[in-house]
RNA sequence: GGGGGAAUUCCCGAGUGGCCAAAGGGGACAGACUGUAAAUCUGCUGUCUACGACUUCGGUGGUUCGAAUCCACCUUCCCCCA
């Protein structure tokens, strides 16, 4: 199976701007394509994953990467499917933003000799001169078909400032620079990045005559039409130290039944064959393929080793079995007990498990809160220095929250 | 530049002098049921040394015995006219 082919049969492929020239083009590993990465946050997330697994198939398949870092585009923001406007970042926070995506980037992509490069727009479109820029491209966009792209039909209503309104122009620019300087002839991009991809070939086409093209994934939505890749918390983050490993394993193991072979199918390296013959499954199989899709997933992002060890953590907390050593632990300090003893409410404060006394307090008489498996069934119980002796004392909130307590 | 409107707890959104820690919905969390899923039902959702106390309704001052509610100024946003 070619490369293309196989990106529409895991679902990827959303929209295309020419099939057969873009078929033509990756399936021959001729095409230099780029995805931009906006430095928003420091560190990538599970939206930035499925790109960055896309880059990785197309350049397995000959293809040449372009990495684009949004260092210049970051002063504007994408307003694309956002109800507000961004906080505007400051250039410290965009360059330090910029490090640790490169840093995290360089476990997926090849940057070798002759391999991916990485460029960073602020190179130049910092340097652009309004009224040059102006007379440069300005008159390659109609304002009235802007007004009509998708990406701000949302904005129309709530507001839109003039900032926000140039970051297609910026974005379009880019695609222009790269083609020029790079022979970039492809984009890549989520599917809510269409129409800021589309001016982007249009300029390329009215400014030097030539063909340019662009292509989207689809984005992953679970079976509620929601973005996955959110948790109450924020994003999902491939950064260990914000998303520990075994959250992340977490995350993907406790996706929805409607969810999975669609995960499985886009996310993971695993063939395409082996995930027709998934298809049928159900009932039990399903939960043995979360299993699959989390580990698989934990093992891209954090390697084999976390991956093992996230899944036998999980699979020891919640087969039962007794496995605390990866769970979270907090050791308790003297100056936490009051004498010998420690009240529960205190206790799960101080472990973090829960953000109040009152919620601790709730938590309790709801009867959510287990000690070494057994309730706690009074708000006013306690536990003495011996009970966190040894292994220390196995917290439990609710179903899914573990926590360890020693001394 | 002129005129009008808005800002409420995680989100949406009631509340227009005391009965307001603030309706309702969503979300989150917990319980039951389950497969670490979904659906459903129940509880719960400011803080605390907890049947009571304290702090919250964009910001700062003011009026009042008493303010989320009234007044002044400020900040931000939206709409209409130019």
């Amino acid at each position: 199976m070619e490369i293309y082919e196989e990106l529409v049969a895991r679902g990827l492929v959303a929209q295309v701007t020419d099939e057969p020239e873009i078929r033509e083009l990756i399936n021959s590993g001729k095409a230099v394509f780029y995805i931009g990465f906006d430095p928003t946050a420091d560190s990538l997330h599970v939206g930035h994953f499925m790109a960055l697994c896309l880059m990785k198939r197309l350049q397995m398949a000959g293809n040449r990467p372009v990495v684009l870092i949004g260092g210049g585009t970051g002063y504007i923001g994408d307003p694309s499917g956002r109800s507000d406007m961004r906080s505007v970042m400051t250039p410290e926070t965009i360059q330090h933003n910029c490090d640790c995506f490169l840093h995290q980037m360089e476990r997926f992509i090849d940057f070798g000799e002759g391999k991916a490069i990485m460029v960073n727009n602020a190179d130049w479109l910092l340097k652009l001169n309004y009224v040059d820029l102006l007379r440069d491209v300005g008159a390659c966009f109609s304002v009235n078909n802007m007004l009509r792209a998708e990406c701000y039909k949302q904005r129309m209503e709530k507001g839109l400032s003039f900032l926000e309104f140039n970051y297609m122009i910026m974005q379009s620019y880019d695609f222009y620079h790269l083609y020029q300087h790079y022979g970039c002839n492809m984009q890549f991009g989520g599917d809510d990045q269409w129409s800021n991809m589309l001016s982007g070939t249009d300029l390329i086409r009215r400014k030097l005559g030539e063909n340019a093209y662009a292509m989207t994934i689809t984005l992953l939505m679970n079976a509620e039409g929601k973005k996955m890749g959110k948790t109450a918390n924020g994003a999902v983050w491939l950064d260990p130290n914000k998303t520990s490993p075994f959250e992340f394993y977490q995350y993907w193991r406790n996706v929805g039944d409607n969810d999975v072979l669609k995960c499985i199918r886009m996310l993971t390296f695993l063939p395409v064959e082996e995930i027709d013959k998934m298809d049928s499954w159900e009932g039990s199989q399903l939960n043995r393929a979360k299993e699959i899709l989390a580990f698989e997933l934990t093992k891209l992002v954090h390697g084999e080793d976390e991956a093992a060890r996230a899944e036998e953590t999980s699979r020891g907390l919640f087969a039962g079995g007794g496995n605390t050593e990866h769970m979270p632990t907090t050791a308790l300090t003297d100056a936490q007990f009051d004498g010998d003893t420690i009240g529960v409410l205190n206790l799960l404060v101080a472990c973090g498990l829960c953000a109040s006394n009152g919620e601790a307090r709730r938590l309790v008489q709801q009867g959510g809160i287990l000690a070494n498996d057994k309730k706690v069934e009074e708000i006013g119980a306690t536990f003495s220095k011996s009970d966190f002796a040894g292994e220390g004392l196995l917290l439990k909130k609710g179903k899914k929250s573990y926590h360890r307590v020693t001394l």
